[in-house]
RNA sequence: GCCUCUGUAGCUCAGUUGGUAGAGCAGGGGACUGAAAAUCCCCGUGUCGUUGGUUCGAUUCCGACCGGAGGCA
């Protein structure tokens, strides 16, 4: 006989789609706490150009899992989605145990995707030397010759790979030539168990992409006016994109480059990272469309915005029922 | 005013020794459970500035005109 599983709530969405905001509403009105899901909000010191909210839009609305690595120790390197999957986990507990409702909100599809889905990972591992060989490997070789090492022990993942995607080759190899189990076999084990809570996922859709392009646009401005520039340089100063690669990959701050170091035009650098955050935005809506779980609900209607207010009920409603 | 260069995809440009054209970027679609704001895959018809001429056939050659860049007494 199953005992009722915990009810969690998520919000999902491209970014700047406006699910910060609609998540806060949410758990003032529900009595919860978010959960952030977001591969570079978790960073300490990146605030601006990650859109961390501020303490003004958190309403004193507990926020967990933001600000828990550091980028400068040297070990936020090693942050994955197994780590966040742990982390999670025990994010839920804690605010089930003072019984709120834990919200989660964040576009990084993948963590979510995998904490949703239930199922944990063996001891997380990370071999950078390894990696670091199997990519010269790749360079010398070719990539379908590395994709070939592959392909003899994990023929199931070699198949789902393609062989030019040389990032995820590599990493399935890792796993295998450092748990000793093929990738697609743990996969699969991970698969056969399910999830402990009964999950609602609310995605943030605009049908008029141009709608969105706008509001990217503008954030990218705000962001810009909030200091962008100055974090950037101070990031940089610290040694954040060097030490710690994950961080190194947020849009943001790499863009930016290019102008401080005097090869490109301020009007330049902020049409690229216009132009990044766009691309990005579309690979997330391509990744929750992908999802069966997601229910969508409407944050535009032809030219215009919808009510705040309205869209806040949607959520509500599509969660109680 | 004269001379030279230039006008091809939303942008930057390549090309056709005359048989209606192709790259990069942007854009669109997609994949993705262990680095994911990352990584990877697929998608290119556009009055070839306008208008006359030569030609079986012109975006390509010639002329004029219009726009842009540079040079010269």
């Amino acid at each position: 006989m199953p005992t009722s599983k915990p009810k969690i709530l998520a919000v999902v969405g491209s970014t700047a789609s406006g699910k910060t905001s609609l998540s806060i509403a949410l758990a003032e009105a529900l009595g919860g706490e978010i959960i952030s899901c977001d591969s570079m909000q978790l960073y300490k010191r990146m605030d601006i150009g990650t859109a961390k909210p501020t303490a003004e839009e958190m309403r004193g609305i507990p926020h967990h899992l933001i600000d828990i690595a550091d980028p400068t120790d040297g070990k936020g390197a090693a942050y994955s989605c197994a780590d966040y999957v742990k982390d999670a986990k025990a994010a839920v507990r804690d605010v089930l145990s003072r019984s709120k409702l834990p919200i989660f909100c964040g576009g990084t599809g993948l963590y979510l995707d995998a904490f949703i889905r239930g199922g944990s990972f063996e001891e997380t591992v990370t071999d950078e030397a390894l990696r670091h060989e199997l990519a010269e490997f790749a360079k010398e070789n070719g990539n379908d010759a590395l994709h070939a090492r592959l392909c003899e022990v994990d023929t199931e993942s070699a198949a789902a790979i393609h062989p030019n995607n040389v990032k995820r080759v590599i990493r399935a190899l890792e796993i295998f030539m450092t748990t000793g189990k093929p990738k697609s076999l743990l996969d699969r084990q991970s698969r056969e168990v399910e999830s402990e809570f009964d999950f609602t996922v609310i995605g943030l859709k605009y049908s008029n992409r141009g709608i969105l392009y706008d509001r990217i646009d503008r954030r990218v401005d705000q962001m810009i006016s909030d200091g962008l520039i100055e974090e950037t340089k101070q990031l940089r100063a610290l040694g954040v994109f060097d030490t710690c690669p994950t961080a190194a990959q947020a849009i943001g701050y790499k863009e930016l480059f290019p102008y401080l170091d005097g090869n490109a035009t301020f009007d330049e650098v902020v049409a690229e990272l216009k132009a990044a955050t766009r691309r990005y935005a579309k690979r997330q809506i391509t990744w929750f469309s992908a999802r069966p779980y997601v229910q969508w609900i409407d944050a535009d209607e032809g030219e215009n915005v919808r009510e705040f207010e309205d869209i806040v009920n949607n959520a509500k409603k599509l969660f109680q029922e």
